[in-house]
DNA sequence: AAAATCTGCACAATCGTTTGCGCAAAAATA
DNA sequence: TATTTTTGCGCAAACGATTGTGCAGATTTT
């Protein structure tokens, strides 16, 4: 039981190697082999348990049914959420995923990239965590094929597939604004990331709109768990309290929820809380949180799809496309009309 | 800027593929090759923004400096936390992940595993999702190296590190009987699964202890949310209510958390609830969640370890390890003697 | 029956590395 | 100066697949 090649099985049927080949990789029929023939081979290979190398088939034919996933922390719910997606979505297309966790890093990610290019992936999707493009440009002169997720550069023309964080911003303040609320403070995350920078956008257009530009108050400045906390300590012990905190991400506000408890205060009847991301232990905590959900699933088979395009046309994809995010009503946001 | 090679490199450099390659691969000094050369070398492959062939390398030394890691489902955060370790660790010794998730299906698990040998992975670590490990052992046959973590088999020789789960349901049921619990409700996952068979021989030792072995009420069958709010809808509406559930994991406990707030009772005070799994959320809630941590840095840690010394020795690691787990005490068990 | 076509397969180059071996020229030793 | 040793590098054979081309013999066409 050694490692079985196409050419231990030729030699133990008699034919030549490439019969072997043209009738183990499919087409047979098609290389004039006969039934006989083909049957004889199939069958060596099944009894001896022929596994073929990607490795040399990968060289020889410079495909090798792989895509890459740079994920910034796969032990993030949302980004673990995603990579589920990605690798369901790519093997129904027969493609195996190499996955790079790169913990946020900006080195590990050009480490990652390097990995993958030297693997000779088809193609790879990255949820980009540096702040500049060049290396994934440059991958891109290289023709391999790329799609950004979730996060990219505002200067990019790769393609890139993720919520329209403006909007998710938008909708989130303006549902605080239509319960009454005009005292609305944001807790942000990391502020040259993009998601950060639009949901932030959407914040402000709707206190514009409602005329309440000069309430704005964007605290926080990265995406963690203490970010929160400690940001709505200092809202809490401000004179003028807000009614309503609109966490930018889920992490900070567990943060927040935590600062709240531990100040007496309760939700929502003393303030309100609304978050992103949609989790499902989010529906369990007491009161369960109001939040805006991203199309996670659309997105993740977008993406492949743009990048499965994009490999069979050996030329990037050019789309940049948002969708929509949506908000689920829980029970964190009082109505201050009542 | 089109594929660069060692051909291509040493093409224009003047030298011979083999220099080239020496020096590239490091061993230039070891190789005798004059510094003067390798200087030149290394500059022209610099410029050119050379990068190995990850494929020509493997296929020539049978070595692929890559870890196949297979798990039922990236999307839940035990698993996806497992896998943030074992990839950083994996990367920590070079090694790069290929990783499968096969989304608890053993059809996916078993071409997942093919994948990963026609890909020539160095070894894998495996959390099997299916009942039989034929495939595994016949891979480990093929001198495969194989750890499995978190679950594994009965009968298997197979080398596996996870928690020691008897101890775990032990410590749990052990906690409720100290704070005065007698009537302990278990809602449990597949039985077939190694895990669970042991966490409920815990529960079921220390019943016994307490001489409450007659009290043994085991319901539930898959780790669900919806498992855990159905179980425990029946277990409220019996006329002998437990004062206590303990599930075997945090999803069930989700789903018993959402019958238990429908029924209008109050955690801890009308009932106790207990549960495996430790995730940041568990200390949000309300009341926090009392629940037994499993030492996943460690298991993962180790299964690398474990790992890499069978494909340094070029046989299969003999360890069967279980680490011991530990009570996260929160607020979600009354104590009955006060 | 001769020519053309088709069938069924083998040859050999190629993908990009690594690596044992060999061989000059230079340096060291005698 | 003659011999040995060292230095610096190139040759060529793998690794295991794919695939264009070629070539007999069988079959069909004219």
């Amino acid at each position: 039981m050694k490692n079985e090649t196409l050419f231990s099985i030729a030699k133990r049927t008699g034919f030549s190697i490439s019969t072997v080949s043209r009738v183990l990789s499919g087409n047979g029929r098609n290389s004039r082999i006969s039934e006989k023939t083909a049957k004889i081979i199939r069958e060596e290979a099944q009894k001896c348990n022929y596994t073929p190398s990607a490795l040399a088939k990968g060289l020889r034919t410079n495909k090798t049914d792989t895509l890459g996933l740079i994920i910034p922390s796969i032990d993030n719910p949302y980004f673990a959420n995603i990579a589920h997606i990605i690798i369901q979505e790519a093997r129904s297309h027969d493609y195996t995923i190499i996955l790079v966790d790169t913990m946020e890093d900006e080195i590990l990610e050009r480490e990652g990239i390097s990995s993958l290019l030297s693997r000779k992936v088809d193609g790879m999707v990255v949820v980009p965590c540096g702040q500049n493009a060049d290396l994934l440009e440059r991958t891109n002169g290289n023709e391999m094929p790329v799609v950004l997720v979730d996060r990219y550069y505002g200067s990019t023309s790769l393609p890139y597939v993720c919520t329209d964080n403006f909007n998710g911003g938008y909708i989130a303040t303006r549902h605080l604004i239509d319960k009454g609320h005009k005292k609305i403070a944001c807790i942000e995350g990391p502020r040259h990331s993009m998601p950060v920078k639009e949901r932030v956008r959407g914040y402000m257009q709707a206190l514009k709109e409602a005329g309440l530009e000069e309430n704005a108050n964007i605290v926080g400045e990265n995406f963690s768990i203490q970010n929160g906390y400690v940001e709505t300590k200092l809202l809490l012990n401000k004179k003028e309290r807000p009614t309503a905190i609109f966490s930018l991400s889920n992490t900070i506000l567990l943060g927040s929820i935590k600062a709240i408890n531990e100040s007496g205060l309760h939700i929502p009847d003393d303030i309100s809380a609304i978050s992103f991301d949609n989790y499902a232990y989010l529906d369990y905590m007491n009161p369960s949180i109001t939040r805006i959900s991203q199309p996670i699933e659309e997105i993740g088979i977008l993406a492949v799809k743009l990048l499965i395009e994009s490999i069979a046309q050996g030329k990037n994809s050019t789309s940049q496309i948002q969708l929509p995010p949506r908000l689920i009503e829980c029970n964190s946001v009082r109505n201050l009309f009542l």
